[in-house]
DNA sequence: ATGAAAGCGCTAACAC
DNA sequence: GTGTTAGCGCTTTCAT
């Protein structure tokens, strides 16, 4: 049933008597190839049940249709998202996306990168701009066309598509402080992880700083059910600081756990305390109240990547690094008074 | 800086003046290198920035190191839960895995694993004992092990990891009757591309056949955030058939949308209206009750897969297949009586 | 429209 | 310890 020795084109063209080189014609689709042999080798391999192998046509063609994506996780759903808009654009083509997970660990990424560039990839995109050096190396000396996503506060190696985290932070800022908040507290990850993170912080809080306010309390986590983070972060802070009149989460999971306690307690949402998240993840739909939040334009910037990439894949191809900057946009909902 | 042609080992054997083969040997770190030719050629091969060619090194070697893992979706957490328990375990071999996503559509899932096994990996990890004709074929005649994971209610291929989800919905059945709940509703996905939860929903409601219940109300859904779907079905459901007493979901995320809203409406849960889940995810830990639900051993699941495939591939391997079934565990939380 | 020869970059197997 | 020789299974190129 099982035959060790996986078959080979020339067992498809023995049986068919019909050359290898033909057989390999009509497998591709390539060249002139008479309707009879075309049939016959197709029957024939079908009937067979032959796979081609790729690692052999790809050493002799020196192609390998593959796209490394690197991103930091796959649990935050974040990835999952801008995925789907990179399949969505690299299912027309014959570019294939192969992920690779980081866990937000430089090192990984590091060798992550290093295995894939091993498969010779026809591209790269790669979550982050802030990378080690020696990652940064590889990528230069790859000569493939490289798509730095996520953020746009950095320098890229060719390519870039993302948002720019730090104004994310500076406009929520504006949102607020414009309806007279002055008490805020912030929560977040702990930022040597989450650069993205980080910069929505300095962003928001420059912001703030302009306006002459300070955040006047602040707490990080790290691993966890991020909604029962965001609980737990949110009934602490409040205890500690009872005076807040704004918290502003670095995600919308967080943000989540810190709505579902206050509406618990039933404090008054947004005229007591006003609420904001980050990401405008589907899961917010189904709560009692619109968290207010920001948009990542996650899948946007899937599809764009993608289509950067099956770009500067395609012969003809002016070899110019593109940078696209998406503007996320506030959604108010019901956390956030308006005018 | 980008070189258009990247490096060999030849390149590296020219630069060190030490043969292709023996650099070959130190960067595989097999038999004996002398201490001095050892480092002389990491050191070159280091400053050039050499890659080594896998496609090259897999067809010259007939050893590809990649385990193929076939799952319906990123976007369902329970699959990135799997791949976690997969990597775990893979990440102390040689083995790497790679990714492939069918979108539950059997078409899909018949390419992607063509696609796959073009690549010639090492194994196979694919998710579900239901496959179409054409894809059973492919994995009978791979010659590679298979291990089909999260349901063992069918006939493998060859191994098999899972729990059984028509047990799963029996047991629920049970510990639901027991507590005297007798007007039951059903809310889940609509079952022809779900056949996990199919199952599950079918031996729910053959338990509470044999204790004389029948299922009162049921509606199917399809698409949209879960969370959001799960509060519609439930008020619409409610009103529909106001006299129920319990609901049962084919997966948290449906269920916790069904718990804010009924938290809301202030109707008393599990006294007026009991809840249960399926799925033990992690965000239900931020909700104002805990869910009941079971515990899929999704982590559990990819483990023992990855094992059972590492030893497969390992050259010591009685080659013989082996089924594990798993015990899903039901938690009771706040939303189902007990005693 | 079809075939023959050469070789992609590496490693197994065997010398030395 | 190190080098040499043959391929791995395809595709490219050029001939017919």
């Amino acid at each position: 049933m099982s035959s060790k020795r996986p078959l080979t084109l020339r067992d498809v063209s023995e049986a068919s008597g019909v050359s290898e080189m033909t057989v390999s014609r009509v497998l591709r689709g390539r060249g002139d190839v008479s309707e009879g042999t075309r049939d016959k080798v197709l029957a024939v391999a079908k009937q067979l049940g032959y796979v081609p192998n790729k690692i052999a046509g790809a050493l002799a063609s020196q192609r390998v249709n593959l796209i490394a994506v690197i991103i930091p996780s796959l649990s935050n759903m974040v990835f999952p998202e801008v995925m789907t808009g990179i399949s969505d654009i690299l299912d027309d083509t014959p570019l294939q996306p192969v992920v690779g997970v980081t866990n937000y660990l430089p090192g990984r990424e590091e060798t992550v990168l290093y295995e894939m560039l091993s498969w010779r990839p026809s591209g790269v995109i790669i979550a982050g701009v802030e990378h080690s050096d020696a990652t940064r190396a590889m990528l230069q000396a790859s000569g493939i066309p490289i798509v730095e996503i996520m953020d746009v506060d950095g320098t890229p190696v060719d390519s870039m598509v993302g948002i720019s985290h730090r104004r994310a932070g500076r406009m929520m800022a504006h949102a607020i402080a414009a309806e007279g908040y002055k008490r805020i507290g912030f929560m977040g990850t702990k930022m040597p992880l989450d650069h993205r993170a980080r910069k929505r912080f300095e962003g928001f809080t420059e912001a703030l700083a302009k306006e002459g306010i300070e955040v006047a309390d602040q707490e990080f986590y790290q691993g966890g059910s991020a909604l029962a983070k965001g609980r737990e972060m949110t009934e602490a802070m409040l205890k500690r600081t009872p005076d807040l009149d704004f918290l502003y989460y670095s995600n919308d999971m967080i943000g989540a756990g810190g709505l579902l306690y206050l509406l618990e307690k039933g404090i008054n949402i947004p005229s007591e305390i006003g609420l904001a998240g980050f990401n405008g993840v589907e899961l917010l739909q189904g709560l009692p109240r619109q968290l207010a939040t920001m948009d990542a334009c996650r899948i946007e910037i899937g599809r764009k990547a993608a289509e950067i990439i099956a770009r500067r894949c395609s012969d003809d191809d002016d070899g110019a690094p593109e940078m696209i900057e998406l503007s996320p946009k506030i959604s108010f909902g019901d956390t956030l008074k308006r005018g």
